[in-house]
DNA sequence: GTTCCGCATGAATCGATAG
DNA sequence: ACTATCGATTCATGCGGAA
């Protein structure tokens, strides 16, 4: 049976594990989450020794160390149908990548974990600087890991126009839709679809276009609300549960409760949870 | 003809690696290339499993043991202010990525090598398809390496323009062009950079966009010419020597020679070779 | 000389079929 | 069961021919 949570007895309600952020250390935290019980896991952990006074700095050889508990857990309260995307970079150490990531990719295969695909988020607002040895890093991985091969992808939620339909459109138009719309109809959409109707579209790949958010002011780590929109909506449907093990100020919660699927949110930060609590609350009154 | 080097005795001039596409087994050839010679090493070794015709396709799980003595030529060869950058990416075996790249680059740096960087090209036009379970890959990483941190890095020669562009040249284009542009994010690869003389520029970043060329010649290039020249400007100057130990159809010394450097190639099928030696021969008439 | 349109062409991947 | 081959799917790009 599933690790009921500790204030829970009798029967639990799935409920009440929905649409909260929880203030804690996400390896306690989780472990009293049930298993099998969420849809996504997207997150944004602590860099290795970066945000060192928020976190407490993990140290970059330390890392696998300190994440594999974590990955444990999450592997247990992911549904099989579900994805965990990780969105993470290594840091430059001594003039060098740090090959804590890679390592951390073999280990969560060791873990049983598959990986999947690997995203690349290109930050077209990178962050200035200039080094004699190297230019401004301008991308990050968002590494795809699912516990079976079989599991949820709704490929038509974050399709996007084709490059030249302005040019094409009148003339495909009428094939085009007619074709679409078989396709349609075994998978079950409509929402999202009927705002591109009219258009072409096409599906998009593997590199995510996106600026990082200037205006996210308290969190450290600038994460646009529309990295985890996208996967959210790839990888779930509306009343879906989505978890964030690390949710800084709540961006995740955020685009989850805009996307119609429900959250779960943990964060060590007292500080951090009464934002995300905010933001979340200030979304209610839109 | 091919002069190959074994006929060449006693003192060895420099001059006499330069310039030059060699027949031959690279791990083979790579011996005789005097130790400390070449400023830039810049390559596309044959991806695991794939080009099994032209190349006998290394599996996946021996890529890492295949590679490494390559690797420990490379380094004897390469100067220690050279850099060397390895153009490669992972198939999906079994619905997953495989970690070969990964354990490659754990080798590399087990073997001496320092990771300095991991650019990543966006392949603009990536290869079509549709599958349930991934999108289509749109992009590669380049690879840098180094024996030393102290190395050799031109970064003026790969600035950018910015700034009002996109405000003076959109006016005049179609509407089709400016939805175009709008993807053409970043770091100015293309053709009109003449255009651009005099104005602002700036540092590009470590996202490399460009396309593959697909129906570009008879022979297709695996990777377009721009992809090497970017490299070469960076960490080269003129007179310098660039070596490609898999050389394919000659891009890069196309590139090495339109810069002003000098190449060496290795390539092992001689049809390649062939065509790699009409390509730079093609070129000297222009 | 432009601009526009048609068309072939990829460092792909999956799933089914065949040996 | 495990590998090898094949068909289906899909789209940005650049070339060449046409207006």
């Amino acid at each position: 049976m599933v690790a009921l949570p500790l204030h829970m007895n009798g029967h639990q309600q799935e409920n009440d594990w929905q649409d909260r952020i929880i203030q804690g250390d996400c390896q306690e935290i989780l472990k009293t989450v049930p298993s099998d019980s969420v849809d996504l896991v997207v997150t944004s952990p602590p860099y290795a020794d970066s945000r060192k006074k928020t976190y407490g700095g993990i140290h970059p050889d330390q890392y696998v160390e300190w994440f594999l508990p974590i990955g444990a857990e999450l592997q247990r309260v992911l549904k099989p149908t579900g994805s965990f995307v990780l969105n993470i970079k290594e840091k430059v150490v001594d003039g060098e990548r740090h090959t804590y990531v890679l390592e951390l990719i073999l280990a969560l295969r060791q873990q049983g974990w598959l990986w999947t695909e690997e995203y690349i988020w290109h930050k077209k607002n990178s962050y200035p600087g200039k080094w004699p040895n190297r230019f401004r890093d301008a991308w990050e991985r968002c590494l795809q890991f699912n516990r079976s091969k079989q599991f949820n992808m709704y490929q038509d939620s974050v399709m996007v126009p084709t490059g030249d339909w302005a040019k094409t459109r009148l003339r495909k138009l009428s094939e085009t839709d007619q074709r679409r719309d078989e396709s349609r109809v075994g998978s079950g959409f409509g929402k999202n679809i009927s705002n591109w109707v009219g258009r072409e579209q096409a599906y998009p790949n593997n590199v995510l276009h996106l600026a990082t958010e200037s205006s996210n002011r308290k969190h450290s780590a600038a994460f646009p609300q529309e990295l985890p929109k996208w996967f959210i909506k790839l990888f779930t449907q509306e009343g879906d549960l989505v978890l964030d093990p690390f949710m800084g100020s709540g961006t995740t919660a955020l685009a989850a409760k805009a996307l119609g699927r429900h959250y779960l949110g943990i964060e060590i930060q007292p500080e951090y949870v009464e934002l995300a609590r905010q933001s979340v609350g200030d979304a209610d009154c839109e």
